[in-house]
DNA sequence: ATGCGGACCTGTTAGC
DNA sequence: TGCTAACAGGTCCGCA
């Protein structure tokens, strides 16, 4: 479900009202885990090692969210259906509430997530040292992801640019909806081998990638179906959406009909007369 | 090293 | 109208 943009939303929210709050740093009281088969076993040791400590920062690194607490770090994937809610009034979980965080304020996060493709993970060491976050490629906003970059991460790679650029070595956070908008964005056809797109084409590449997740972010991300930030928001982006979804309507720029094509499993969607 | 297909899940929609 | 199959925002892993 949440790609960059969408976990960025979350973060930013949670930043605010928890870490930012005029009342000061936020305390963990307790920790419910009511289904820890995510799509790897919730460490238990979360409800022991959590409460007493505070929280000190949120911050995103591809599409995992790093909770910060003086005694180490919680690492949290939601998957394709995860969601984290910030809630304040006392609500009996539903289906799929797998997971609460308790502070000692009242308020609590709580964590949501039907397809339970979701993680949770604890380290006491470096975060970006962990195994899930060692390898992967630069942040598509930071200034080290640009034409150059990209240019020389594709060199020798066959495989189509749409899938090179959900490869979170390559770059991170980069998923369906915002690879198939960048590419049409810059008229580069999906199924195009990546190790020959020109330089300038990348240089065009990189910006389009920068262009459509800072205009999502500033939307509050896209809803497709569900999604809803923690402050139960949906995001604005999808009335942007160019091709995503869209096979069988009319290309924006020209007219021509959207195709879909399922590379790698994934849905393609491209204009056929814009996107060479 | 790269690339591919399968795996993990549930819920909703498209198509017959 | 109703059943079934396809598909959904992700990504790790094992194999060729």
């Amino acid at each position: 479900m949440p790609e960059l943009p969408e976990v960025e939303t979350v973060r930013s929210e949670l930043a605010r009202d928890l870490v930012e709050s005029p009342e000061g740093q936020i305390l963990v009281s307790k920790v419910v885990i009511r289904n820890d088969r995510l799509r790897w076993p919730v460490p238990r040791e979360l409800a022991q090692v959590l409460p007493g400590t505070f929280l000190r920062e949120v911050q995103r690194r591809s599409k995992y969210l790093l909770f910060c607490y003086d005694s180490g770090t919680m690492i949290v994937h939601l998957g394709m259906s995860g969601s984290l809610r910030l809630l304040r009034e006392d609500e009996p979980p539903r289906t799929h509430d797998h997971l609460d965080i308790l502070f000692a304020d009242g308020r609590y996060l709580r964590y949501h997530d039907p397809r339970r493709f979701g993680s949770f993970h604890w380290t006491t060491s470096d975060p970006l040292q962990h195994k899930l976050l060692r390898h992967l490629g630069p942040e598509p906003l930071q200034d080290g992801f640009n034409g150059r970059y990209l240019k020389a991460a594709l060199r020798g790679r066959r495989a189509a640019i749409k899938q090179l650029l959900l490869d979170a070595r390559i770059v991170a956070g980069v998923g369906n909806i915002y690879a198939n908008e960048a590419l049409f964005s810059s008229g580069i056809h999906p199924l195009r081998s990546g190790t020959k797109i020109s330089l300038a084409r990348c240089e065009r590449l990189a910006a389009a990638i920068k262009a459509v997740l800072a205009k999502s972010i500033a939307d509050g991300g896209t809803t497709l179906r569900d999604y809803v930030s923690s402050s139960g928001r949906a995001g604005e982006f999808r009335r942007r959406l160019q091709v995503y979804d869209g096979h069988g309507k009319p290309c924006p720029a020209c007219g021509s009909k959207i195709n879909r094509v399922i590379t790698n499993g994934r849905s393609t969607f491209y204009c056929p007369a814009c996107q060479r």
